[in-house]
DNA sequence: AACAAAATGAGATATAATATCAATAGTAAA
DNA sequence: TTTACTATTGATATTATATCTCATTTTGTT
């Protein structure tokens, strides 16, 4: 995602509400979150394709973006490559292997580092991300 | 993949790639390590551009990729945006303003999650990155 | 049905990073 | 020093990622 200077999200239109059901959130939400494999918004856009040819790649990013947005999702961040979207969003970090690309949520079994307010900065979330190998 | 096929037996630079010294490396080595706010590949070129603006933009990428490949810097994903570099590469965290975009050193002052192996994954490294508000 | 606003979709634009490849330049050997 | 070899560079093209623009369509309401 290009990164905006002064707005946090481009979906956040002040004020704004997507509240109207149109079939292209159904189909997005429908096929997404049945994807298991933290897929790339062109993932989903690939996957949607198949089944409703009509829509459009922008209308699948806006989407997505809104999903994450109310907390139906989250972003999962992983260095290299496009963003991957999680429909999983109960606290757990994620493992990205450095061959096949794959990216593997990981049970948090440690202590998760807990949301805290330090140096001025005002927590609200954490990503926990292992690099490594997967087979 | 290539292979020095005719150097002397005893090379004490078993298997070094970028051996050869260039002052575009050094160039981005001394501007790069002086800049302490994590910047992307476009910041470092601006900087460099400022001094050297023979320098092509490719070799700034390269130079800093190899860098990562080396073990002089670290990449620090940051889930929206460009990719940053790391000249600071002692285990720490960092955390990301979603109003400034700016990407700060947080200390590790919880335990850091420890490198492990399971689920038949292979850590090699952990990155744990904190979203909020700077300001 | 008619209306206003929200949402979409096609394409343009912005941004990020790598690939290509001829020319250059670092290093070692002669 | 000169030569030979090839790693490295740099201009440009290409690919990848993601958002923006805006005319058109659709939704929810009256």
């Amino acid at each position: 995602m290009r990164q905006s200077k002064n707005s946090t999200a481009s979906t956040e239109n002040s004020g704004a509400k997507s509240t109207r059901k149109t079939w292209q959130k159904e189909a997005v939400y429908n096929i997404f979150s049945a994807m298991r494999n933290h897929p790339t918004a062109e993932m989903v856009c690939d996957s949607v394709y198949r089944t409703y040819p009509t829509i459009g790649r922008a209308t699948v990013y806006r989407i997505l973006n809104s999903f994450v947005d109310s907390g139906k999702a989250i972003k999962v961040p992983v260095c290299d490559g496009a963003d991957r979207f999680d429909i999983t969003t109960y606290p757990h970090s994620h493992a990205k292997c450095r061959v096949c690309g794959n990216v593997f949520d990981i049970d948090a079994d440690f202590d998760m580092p807990e949301v805290r307010d330090s140096c001025g900065f005002t927590v609200e979330n954490v990503a926990v991300l292992y690099f490594g190998i997967c087979c």
